[in-house]
DNA sequence: CTGTTAGCGCGTTCAC
DNA sequence: GTGAACGCGCTAACAG
């Protein structure tokens, strides 16, 4: 029942007759010590019978390291690209030894509250997941300038800010566009239009623009784009839309619906990203897909490299696929 | 720059010309130590000059508590109930100075590797968040067990044993539909049909079936049940619908949609959750809601009570809410 | 009443 | 293979 009682490196040690270095050196397999075949089975045997579990509280004190990562998200919680990150994270921290920690950044819109996990010794690096810019609601540089400042080990996820001393694990905009319409050429189509709010602020609205520009340029065909809020004119003129999300997407699909034009048959369209509703959408949204699983994994690798002092500063950013459903095939 | 070197009690004690306790005393307000207001003054100053935050390890080992909780999910990461739920449990668990972590549970699907979260005294508690049970995944009482003998103080969300010494955070899913289906009726509507996989192996679908029989029954309707897979044949028939969930929301709109049955005109549709697509659905869907978030309140609140030995085993489940869209106003 | 000394909690690691 | 210092902060017991 209730066992409640935790065993310490003490019990086992005197379980195994030893003294308790000789535990810590069989548990932590110490390289530089050699310890005898058979005292090493009492210590291991003497551990699992106590059902032995060593605090970590106590180890990570003495060696400098919680072996635990903080996540700081200014993504949505909600939506695919975040939950996708988290998973990724969290298998690859996992198998590393390292733990997963949510950091909070006091409701307050400009404060670095998380800053003080690294202080306190809660975490040894920062996975920072930087909001769509979109909403541009953040000032990143200064987010990097006092993790800097604070000496906390960390890497940008979805960055905008340039900057050559930092890592970043990037969502390729650009590409994501870029292979949709990528794929409209390669059906055929000679006029594709894209679709999204011509608001150029921002990198993301910048990068995945050029997708399309380069992807037409390339293939020598006329650029032509709309913002959504225009679709209900333009829309009868269309053949094919490439949308930068799915959202847009949605809209595309809306105003077809009203106009009475057939998906895909009058009209193909591709998003550039996908978000938990695309698949229900009406018919399906065939989509671009960001390997955001895949880019939780690469930064804590990377993360880690840095927490071990090896690693420089760099930037990936994964490929997208082609996630076909019913608005074009 | 690269401020690295954190500063340790010892520093303010040095810097404050006392001792370290006192530091240590006026820092954590100790009632039963009174300390000069002038010594008080100097002690935060030198704090807050060399921006000192605590080690968190070293103090949690000391009073053996770690202020962290440990979040086990076995719902689904995306799936706007658990965003919501962690929402709800970031800011409650912020707001009392508690951190989370994100405990993972090892691929094999009857692992159960958290439970050394709280050995290694990573976490003072455990929220245990359980699957939708209609994917019976899990063996839940003997996570329970686990946990009991482990000593670990935890509140099951989405629980389902109904186990008297447990204490249970869940959701209602009577109610939603019970709600949904009194929202028709109040509507005037006499035949209400409840779109539902007929599988009544998890409480789940037994719970959400019983709120619609409730409904019925007080107002003396006859019910109508009917398995998503049979839409086809029976919406022309129908006039209006509970879905248990969205997806059947999603499939009755499909259906409907095939069939040329106006929505929300010639049928009414409710779902009795909301997902993150509901609103995207064609037309868009209208839902219970599901007070997620309030719950991840809750139940943060709960555990840090039976964290403190404090709080006896209770059960709460929190009213849902109608969320109306298109498909019925 | 204010402030100090000393030991503790638990595991790591160096010197013997 | 052992002993003991150490990391950092908390707090009981003690001194001024």
């Amino acid at each position: 029942m209730a066992q409640g009682k935790k065993s310490t490196i003490k019990d086992v040690a005197r379980e195994a007759n030893v003294s308790i270095s000789v535990v810590s050196y069989v548990l932590n397999a110490s390289a530089k010590k050699s310890i005898t075949p058979e005292t090493r089975e009492r210590v291991l045997a003497a551990a699992s019978r106590l059902k032995y579990v060593p605090n970590h509280a106590a180890s990570g004190m003495r060696r400098n390291r919680s072996m635990v990562i903080g996540v700081v998200s200014y993504w949505e919680l909600d939506g695919m690209v975040f939950t996708d990150m988290l998973r990724g994270i969290m298998r690859e921290a996992a198998g590393s030894g390292y733990r997963v920690m949510l950091c909070h950044k006091d409701s307050q819109a400009d404060d670095k509250a998380y800053l003080d996990y690294y202080k306190e010794r809660s975490v040894d690096g920062i996975l920072f997941i930087s909001p769509h810019e979109s909403l541009g609601l953040i000032d990143e540089a200064d987010h990097i300038r006092l993790m800097r400042e604070s000496g906390v080990p960390f890497v940008m996820m979805n960055g905008s800010t340039n900057d050559p001393d930092v890592s970043y694990v990037n969502v390729d905009y650009h590409a994501s566009v870029y292979l949709a319409a990528s794929h409209l050429i390669g059906k055929g189509h000679k006029e594709i239009a894209y679709a999204a709010p011509m608001n150029l602020r921002y990198r993301e609205l910048t990068s995945r623009l050029q997708g399309y520009r380069d992807a037409m340029a390339e293939a020598g065909l006329p650029e032509r784009c709309v913002d959504p809020a225009e679709l209900r004119d333009c829309l009868p003129e269309l053949r094919a839309v490439v949308a930068n999300k799915s959202d847009t997407g949605h809209a595309v699909l809306e105003a077809a619906r009203v106009l009475g034009i057939a998906v895909p048959d009058q009209l193909e369209v591709i998003a550039a990203n996908t978000e938990s509703y695309s698949a229900y959408l009406c018919p399906p949204l065939s989509t671009v897909r960001i390997p955001a699983e895949r880019m939780g994994e690469m930064a804590v690798e990377m993360l880690l490299r840095r927490i071990d002092g090896q690693g420089v500063p760099e930037v990936r950013t994964p490929t997208c696929t082609l996630e076909l459903r019913q608005t074009c095939r």
